[in-house]
RNA sequence: GUGGUUGUAGCUCAGUUGGUUAGAGCAUUAGAUUGUGGUUCUAAGGGUCGCCGGUUCGAGCCCGGUCUUCCACCCCA
């Protein structure tokens, strides 16, 4: 026998029961995407090393699956060369592509080559897959979909106060309670400047983020690894014990954020944003959380996180506001500001709760059942009809046993059978069964189309 | 990338200090039932015990390596 097959580590197949589970969430994100306006646009799978790397971090690169060139790969490199060069050195000289990492940097790549194909402000959604070289635990995966809605060219917070609402129309929508984080990186540079230690700002924002996890001890443990003086970490606690409404925690961030003017601003954004969501009566809760900090170094003013409050599995749904991301690719002064909905962790959520609506698994809402190829041919052309009409219809392919039709239609939830024989054919009718109650009735074509399109 | 953990039928798991032909439940297929599914009963199919090597008269069990799973860190959807 051959070997068994496999496939690489963190990808996984989709059996029909999932895929159809998975299609819920798309389309309900979908359908709110296009709800807000927001157009559809893809992007290939790969795209140039040089489009990819550095715009991470540095363990962002790493995570970067790489594609080796095709052909002679290994040309015009010494062997001296091979063995002493960094790998990323090496990976730029015999890769020239690679699996896109997300979809914002792929988006403005986009956005920078198709500038006078669009206009501005442009709002885009994205749902394809991603790819990290991550080590894949429980909800993290290698292959992952990211549904992505962004919208370029406007500074306004409009578009944040529209996106939180999208954010709580999705998950309402799904059925999913969730706690909407948000916090805004001028706050956390504000809070850096108002220490004096600005150009420690990405290791303090990393440390901060850990305090609900590791606790307050440890976060200072680690600030004073990564060398902030003991004086200056004194003066963050105070920031890291607000606690309150955001209100509060606003107010009180008002003064210790007083001489810095990044961090007034800041204030400003959040205090904005949050008085226009308190009059829109959201399902979610919204929550100003100042250690919510988010990997990713291209975001620059709001920033927001999305958990799910029954299940743990990290952020489900991602965002924020980055400033001039396409100036990297030459086109500078373009505000963005977007939200990834993570599909994969939103499958496991759901699952977990057990939380979808029962049509999900139903394929066809009748199957015809038919003793023989008589009776199947007068099922075609009810099925046609039936069909012309919208309704899912099914004929059962085979002349095969009843035992066996009526249990393909239980399997796939199918509610209703046409059973077909020779009195309903003498007769022109179907005996129309419902799986669920178990009573049934002969009918005439016109009857059952009427009868199920109730 | 660092440290740990897991692997026996499609799935969930048994398998005695190493000892004949590796088991169960569920699932699948067929029959009981030639015009009626879910329940029940009967039977069948399905395993190079993750893979490679070692120790041994003998390995599912012991040892080494490798892959995979899950977990913590890192980071993140």
């Amino acid at each position: 026998m051959a070997q068994k097959p496999s496939i690489p580590k963190g990808t996984r197949d989709f059996i029909p029961a999932e895929m159809s589970k998975r299609k819920y969430i798309f389309d309900t994100i979908q359908s709110i995407f296009t709800l807000y306006g927001y157009l559809p646009i893809e992007t290939p799978a790969m795209e140039t090393m040089q489009t990819l790397m550095g715009k991470y971090g540095e363990e962002g690169d790493k995570l970067i699956f790489k594609i080796l060139n095709s052909g002679e790969f290994n040309q015009g490199i010494s062997a001296d060369e091979y063995i002493q060069a960094s790998s990323t050195a090496l990976a730029h000289k015999i890769c020239e592509k690679a699996l896109r990492y997300d979809l914002t940097v792929p988006f403005a790549r986009f956005v920078v080559m198709h500038q006078n194909e669009i206009q501005f402000p442009f709002k885009r959604y994205q749902i394809q897959p991603v790819w990290r070289a991550d080590r894949p635990q429980k909800g993290r995966y290698r292959e992952f979909y990211q549904c992505d809605a962004d919208i370029v060219g406007s500074n306004s917070l409009v578009n944040e106060v529209e996106l939180v609402q999208m954010v709580d129309a999705v998950f309402s929508k799904l059925g999913i309670r969730v706690c909407i984080k948000i916090n805004n990186r001028k706050i956390l540079a504000g809070i850096a400047e108002v220490i004096g230690e600005s150009d420690k700002i990405i290791d303090i924002t990393v440390a901060i983020d850990k305090l609900e996890k590791v606790g307050i001890e440890n976060v200072n443990k680690e600030l004073s690894d990564k060398g902030i003086a003991d004086s200056t970490i004194a003066k963050l606690q105070p920031i890291l014990e607000l606690h309150g409404t955001t209100e509060q925690k606003l107010q009180q961030l008002q003064t210790i954020l007083q001489s810095s003017e990044v961090g007034k601003q800041g204030i400003a954004e959040i205090e904005y944003i949050c008085t226009n969501i308190s009059h829109m009566s959201l399902s979610a809760e919204v929550e100003l959380d100042l250690t919510l900090a988010r990997g990713l170094n291209y975001y620059t003013g709001a920033i927001f996180e999305v958990k799910s409050k029954d299940v743990q599995i990290g952020s489900i749904c991602g965002g924020g506001r980055y400033d001039n991301l396409t100036g990297i690719f030459g086109l500078p002064g373009v505000s963005g500001v977007g939200i990834s909905f993570g599909a994969d962790r939103i499958y496991d959520v759901l699952q977990q709760l057990d939380a979808y609506p029962a049509q999900v698994n139903q394929t066809a809402k009748i199957l015809f059942v038919c003793f023989g190829e008589p009776e199947q041919q007068q099922a075609l052309l009810y099925a046609q009809s039936i069909r012309s009409k919208g309704i899912a219809c099914d004929v059962y392919p085979d002349v095969a046993k009843m035992k066996k039709q009526m249990q393909y239609a239980n399997d796939r939830g199918i509610p209703y059978v046409g059973i077909i024989g020779e009195t309903e054919l003498e007769s022109h009718t179907i005996m129309l069964k419902n799986m669920i109650t178990g009573t049934q009735e002969a009918v005439n074509i016109e009857q059952c189309i009427a009868f199920l399109q109730k």
